[in-house]
DNA sequence: GAGCGGCTCTATAACGTTATACAGGTGATG
DNA sequence: CATCACCTGTATAACGTTATAGAGCCGCTC
């Protein structure tokens, strides 16, 4: 604690600035005296001071994930892999919690945070447009996920109507007729439900099956309870689904508790299908059909673009992305176990 | 981005200390000067730059929490408790993923990580007593969970021994006779398991059962897929169990899954406990009976440690605290459904 | 009324780094 | 041989904040 560049500087014999240089690959520096240094930095273990090296750079090292909630495992799983995209470019990665609060997220927007970190990667839930656009010009910032369009920011996200149709596709291809979706919100609080519902109701159109308002069940958030009281409700319809399509998986899981209380078999009375691919529904009992995104690609992609705009990069091609997703048929819609 | 205090200072007409000292609160000011300057910074937006801030008083305002799979639930439940306990202190916590590797964590000992933050809490699988002994004096360091016991550091863990009597006596109480653990580790790599093994041992020694090497499968990690392929291992013996105990959660819905697959009913063929009180056991078919430990009181005891020792503050007691943690009936050992 | 102590406020030196301007030395060129 | 350009290295001024030393002012005491 406190070997800074002064100490090397005397040791090596050489100045402040030809120190820097050697860190920093600056400016040229003599081999001879670049060993010296070397040696001196070895032999102290200097290693620089980052609040300065930000104070007089102007840049942290950090940027956040700000995501509604750490213990979906959908996030767990993309931090995982944009911490590991972001130390590759020599980041540091600090997760941030919303707790889908409307308040946290505005916060984030424009509060005093911007200023300890570089960039902002952003899962919003609970704002839209209209916040995104009055956001005081500052650090750079990435949208993921669904919650808001056409804002002349980096988007990266899979197409959500385009995965809702390959699961009701899906469905209606096991021969299911009567299709419930677990997850719509009511108003304009959340753009993702509006396109997988949108995808529902395409779907459904396209197979020639009638929308029943009955069958598309709200929910406040898109935890494992709230896909459970979801289906439960359902299951009271006098005329109870022989498929359900959730928001996501841990709503899907809720559902399949759900049914395993209420005495019903999965798939054979109802089939279920979630959105995804979180590890806990390859183990699931059944195990879950669900539409994976691809998780890899979007968190990379995601750090890639903030840094690359942090760092002043040319950046080609469109703002928004849409990353790939497949379908993982499994036990829930009736495929034989791996 | 860019109101600093010598702006506040020009519109307010006073000195840049004063402006510094009516933010901080540290030295007495005027009140018609405080007001004045208070105008100013309301009228300008100003936020402290945290960089130069963090520079001068030599402290970052960062903690970081690192433990070994952030895709772990139990890590995940505990990071929201931590991280907005941290937030209440003034600090920001950081998540730090050390994938369960042994680099990883001494380099989260003694590298240049340290520089950035004001403190660790970490959760030690690869590294033991030694390796913390040598560490270099530096931030301040608290431990969660079972992997290093007897070093001059805080530490918070539950008592495992204690953990696995309960749990086996739960099992021996429901009348099971051929109890297996998964879990263990081969050699002194994680002493967590050693610990939650030897509970396992002295508590089927006291319910006067045998102790069966063959009925103790060790997994590399602890994930749902290494207590599937256990489980699986355990059906294969000529005389399988009627009880199994996990290492955690994960492990036991692996288990859990192995046992559907192999059509066993669980609880009537094989009862199951895990450890952790993970959401996912809330649900899981059956749902799953587990030691729960005090996720709130790890977490947010973690933090305030740190954050004591961070600010000198004199802090009292033991440096080792257990935690209390219950035993939760659940369907896996034939409670009826909450 | 001179001296003293308490109260506000100010000037300024750090904190450790990087970027800019500049100095010294070397080799090549006319 | 003088000039120039280059290549290395140096001195130094920021970056925005906080802590320290001290200056000015007021009222009080002897």
């Amino acid at each position: 604690m406190g070997v800074n560049l002064k100490d090397i500087a005397q040791r090596a014999g050489v100045s402040l600035a030809t120190v820097s240089n050697v860190v920093n690959g600056y400016r040229p520096v003599g081999e001879r005296t670049r060993q010296r240094v070397q040696q001196a930095i070895d032999e102290l273990g200097y290693s620089p001071n980052l609040g300065a090296r930000h104070l007089r750079r102007g840049r942290t090292g950090l940027i956040a994930l700000a995501v509604p909630e750490l213990t979906n495992p959908y996030f767990a799983e993309l931090a995982e892999i944009a911490i590991a995209e972001a130390a590759a470019l020599g980041y540091t990665l600090v997760m941030e919690n919303t707790a889908a609060d409307r308040g946290a997220e505005l916060a984030l927007l424009d509060g005093s945070r911007q200023r300890i970190i570089d960039g902002l990667i952003l899962s919003p839930v609970r704002i839209g447009r209209e916040e995104v656009l009055a956001r005081p010009a500052g650090n750079p910032l990435v949208l993921i996920g669904e919650g808001v369009y056409d804002v002349p920011h980096d988007h990266i996200a899979i197409d959500n109507v385009a995965a809702s149709h390959a699961a009701i596709r899906h469905l209606v291809a096991i021969g299911r007729r009567r299709i419930a979706f677990i997850g719509a919100t009511p108003g304009g609080d959340r753009q993702s439900a509006h396109l997988r519902v949108r995808g529902y109701r395409e779907a459904l159109a396209a197979a020639g099956l009638p929308y029943r308002p009955r069958l598309v069940a709200r929910t406040d958030v898109f935890g494992r309870l709230d896909g459970m009281r979801a289906m439960r409700d359902l299951l009271a319809l006098g005329d109870p689904p022989d498929a359900v399509f959730g928001y996501n998986d841990l709503v899907a899981i809720g559902a399949l508790r759900a049914l395993a209380e209420a005495g019903h078999r999965v798939p054979e009375d109802v089939a279920v299908v979630g959105i995804d691919d979180i590890e806990e529904g390859r183990f699931s009992v059944p195990t879950l059909t669900t539409i994976a995104p691809d998780k890899r690609e979007i968190g990379r992609l995601a750090v890639r673009r903030l840094v690359a705009r942090i760092e002043g990069a040319e950046v080609t091609g469109p703002l928004t992305v849409q990353t790939p997703f497949r379908l993982l048929r499994r036990e829930s819609t009736g495929t034989p176990a791996a």
